[in-house]
DNA sequence: CATGAATGAGGTTTCATTCAT
DNA sequence: TATGAATGAAACCTCATTCAT
């Protein structure tokens, strides 16, 4: 599904000089200023490419359309979280269940909240422009990587199933979003980080202990 | 602060004749008719007026503007969710906190699944049009009557941590919308439905432990 | 020309039964209200009707049309002018030249300042409205009463040729107008009242001389 | 004042390259034409762009509301004039006060008279955008021409006060309105030119005397 | 007579996208 | 290759006016 979803967002053409490199950097994080500063409404090609210092032509030359613009940062972003759960599961290999569950949770929610203003934002068009495909694609990634992961555990038997950790995935992501459009409060943020730790763990031992 | 993140998108005037509320009634309607059938980007006033049976006129007669008339059908959703969950705390009272869980889980998902394509349809403008207040504001709703639900469980010592209440509520919404907008298959749903059971069910048993 | 250019103008029905004459005086008042409050832009028939406590339609028992509605309510206006400076006309007959100038202008500078916001919000439409048509017969109506009392002058030979006593009026009201939409204040209020005074009576007494 | 007054009227852009300045001329010209054919009610921008030949997405590059538009033709207009009377000023120096009444009186009126329609059409909507603001800023600009003429007169004592000057091109636009708005015949016109002269001088010579 | 819901043409304005320079 | 003027479809919204109740 992903595959179909997805076609037509992919930039259109991969910067291999240095010049072209810059200069879709600096529409990328144009982009995020444009629409930190003026909203979704407000997010056009045309003050994109005047707050990047480049004409709007020019734009055109590295997105096909403006969709494709608003994916790539998108894409961009939950890559960024992708990596990190990634790491995280890879760093907590052969530990107990516990550390692994607290160590891939704070890696998540440290990855959304580095650049709170960011990922809030981004909220804001993710559904116009494929962001549920894309955090599907991410949702399956870090399941991968989560699976890898949890088979080493030192205190399960057996891992669970696969669903289960997309639903564990589901509900860090869901809840973060929740409390993020919430307008989080720092104490929030820090609640939400414990208590998402709690979350998970005590589900994915419910879903371990039903598993057997 | 739900007040203020709210203003300016209550309806216009109130039917007084009858002939009022059948024409307010039949755009209701007509909104979420275009909505699926042709996607929020093709969501315009005249559409919706012309599918309502309706000039444009009439409907501004009754929403100041386009984001107030997404916004009632937002809003109105969200309210039948909310006395959903409401009904479902109210009857599971006295009963032990596992069945208590169970009946409030299962009542969301299912108001949720009700219309699925009218629940994914409507997170497509949620966010523009003060969503995130209004899924706040059935937040609180919920977590009231969840809390009221609480006290009475048979077997519990001590009901947990208003924040904890929060965050279920979080994770379950969350999770949901992550489902849902995934594709959600009836076997997807199914399983988000005895999970999501599971999990809050574990996590409410943690967070009354960890309260101790 | 006046005969033509205010033709569809005249209300739509005199008012003989009192309610309807209060109806009347209300809906005058209220567009004036509306006027002063609002500003053109933003005066409507509907609003005019709210703001009269009647609904529209009640409204459109009076006045054919909206044009018809700031017709009457600017002739009103002009009617008082026209009737105030008539007035000192008549009170200053067989008086020396110098008195009868400055009794005419006095009066019609305080007829336009008894009311200074209402004198400036109509500038505001009369020219949408056939205002420059009602201008100019108030400025026949003006010049007969002005010929009338200068030809009982009792300190000059023969009184001015009727162009010059129509420019008298146009300057004076030509002049009070540019002074009203500068932005009066009170203390070039009082100015304009005392140099117009003289400078009519120069003007008139060089046309009497150049009429010799 | 006239600072915040005129506050957002200003045009969008300066044309830089060739093409665009061609454009913003068509736009101007096509917005007299419209004016002078529809009248200010069928005056839409739609119709403007059309006859300009441009798209209505060119003119709002231009101009950004249709306020603006009218503004800029108005301001231009003013402009005009305001040259004239200064240029005027400057030829009359150190010539005697009668002769430079004549000069500026009839600079005045000729610069007003040339195009007599758009000086007509011009007034329909000056009220709307402006206009005030825009005419004080002329009556001052006319001012101190009048005030640096008016010290070099050959053959008065002291110059007026600057109220008197003020109130003479008071006098002066708003007679001049008054007979323009009342459907000037060529005869009128003339007379017009004359009486003003006449009126202005004896006003002038008025207010010196009593300056003494 | 009064009411006020309904009408719908038409106005203003935006903005993704193109293409001549 | 970069530029930015031009495009024009299409969106939102208003408001004078009518007419069934």
């Amino acid at each position: 599904m992903p595959v179909t979803a997805l076609r037509g967002f992919e930039p259109r053409k991969t910067p291999v000089q240095t010049r072209a490199a810059v200069t879709v950097g600096a529409i990328s994080e144009a982009t995020i200023q444009v629409l930190l500063k003026q909203g979704v409404n407000r997010l056009t090609t045309t003050r994109v490419a005047e707050r990047a210092g480049v004409s709007v032509g020019t734009l055109y030359q590295y997105y096909p359309n403006k969709q494709s613009l608003l994916f790539a940062v998108l894409a961009d972003h939950l890559d960024q979280v992708a990596s990190s759960v990634e790491a995280a599961c890879g760093q907590a290999r052969h530990r107990p269940l516990a550390d692994m569950i607290k160590a891939v949770v704070e890696a998540f929610v440290d990855a959304k909240m580095e650049r709170i203003d960011v990922s809030v934002a981004l909220y804001q068009f993710a559904a116009d422009v494929g962001g549920p495909a894309l955090v599907k694609r991410l949702g399956q990634r870090s399941r991968k990587a989560l699976e890898a992961m949890l088979e080493t555990a030192s205190d399960i038997a057996s891992p669970p199933e696969r669903f289960a950790v997309e639903m564990m995935f589901a509900a860090m992501a869901g809840a973060t979003r929740y409390v993020l459009e919430a307008g989080a409060s720092p104490a929030m943020i820090r609640g939400l980080r414990q208590h998402l730790v709690v979350l998970c763990q005590s589900y994915i031992r419910a879903a371990c202990h039903g598993a057997r």
